[in-house]
DNA sequence: ACAAATACTTAGCAATGCTAAATACTTTTC
DNA sequence: GAAAAGTATTTAGCATTGCTAAGTATTTGT
């Protein structure tokens, strides 16, 4: 089990990072569980049940786009996701909010500017 | 009213900032709201509604200690808060995790480590 | 006296990560 | 060819925490 403190820190950030890698390329559920976890070192492996609900709160924003693709050979279909306009202007902003936010918390960690 | 990624973004990262904020010198609790939006340019405005609940946390588990200050001259009496021994050290351990979280996230966002 | 600032408290809502399954098909291993 | 492991998606319900929105009380400034 993780601690309260990592999880609650995940909050809202996990959504950007799932938004990000579907702007970088169309991709599915799966796919993602996996990228997450190799290319954090195996701090992001989330359950199914924090990766679904994100995609599916994306698609209801029209931040992402959903079909399933034609099982190439023999291979079950793909619930495949793709950015739309709106998912790529969002995943920018978020971008800007986070890198501001994480410069504010570092300097208030490292005691900048005092008043 | 902000955004629901702001708001996300926020949480548990706001107690770090509250345990810190008192691991540097004892203070109060109104005090810790004008530190916050002093210090952050505005963008770490907190409501008390928000803020009493981290202290009272924070003090359930043993991180801070509160105590009633003799109100020195007519002033009312501020209820004090200063960083046990446990505090500081959760509050060295929630860094790490914070500046780690904050590199992976990071990496992940700038494209990093592809499988 | 009235307003503003100081200082703390609390009830209830919204959002999101986690637990913990269930379903179904394909590939690998013995 | 049976069992196990891997691929792939779905969903019900809980815990945590920031926000809304209010209330109480004292002190200071005009």
């Amino acid at each position: 089990m993780e601690d309260r403190f990592t999880q609650q820190m995940k909050k809202g950030v996990l959504e950007m990072l799932v938004l990000s890698l579907i702007c970088d390329q169309p991709t599915y559920g799966y796919d993602l569980l996996n990228q997450l976890k190799n290319r954090s070192g195996g701090s992001l492996t989330l359950k199914e049940g924090t990766l679904y609900p994100i995609l599916y709160r994306l698609e209801d924003d029209g931040l992402i786009l959903a079909s399933w693709s034609q099982g190439e050979g023999r291979t079950a279909p793909k619930k495949m996701y793709q950015a739309t306009t709106a998912g790529r202007a969002e995943k920018d902003r978020r971008y800007l909010v986070w890198k501001d936010f994480t410069k504010t918390v570092q300097m208030l960690l490292e005691g900048g500017i005092e008043p």
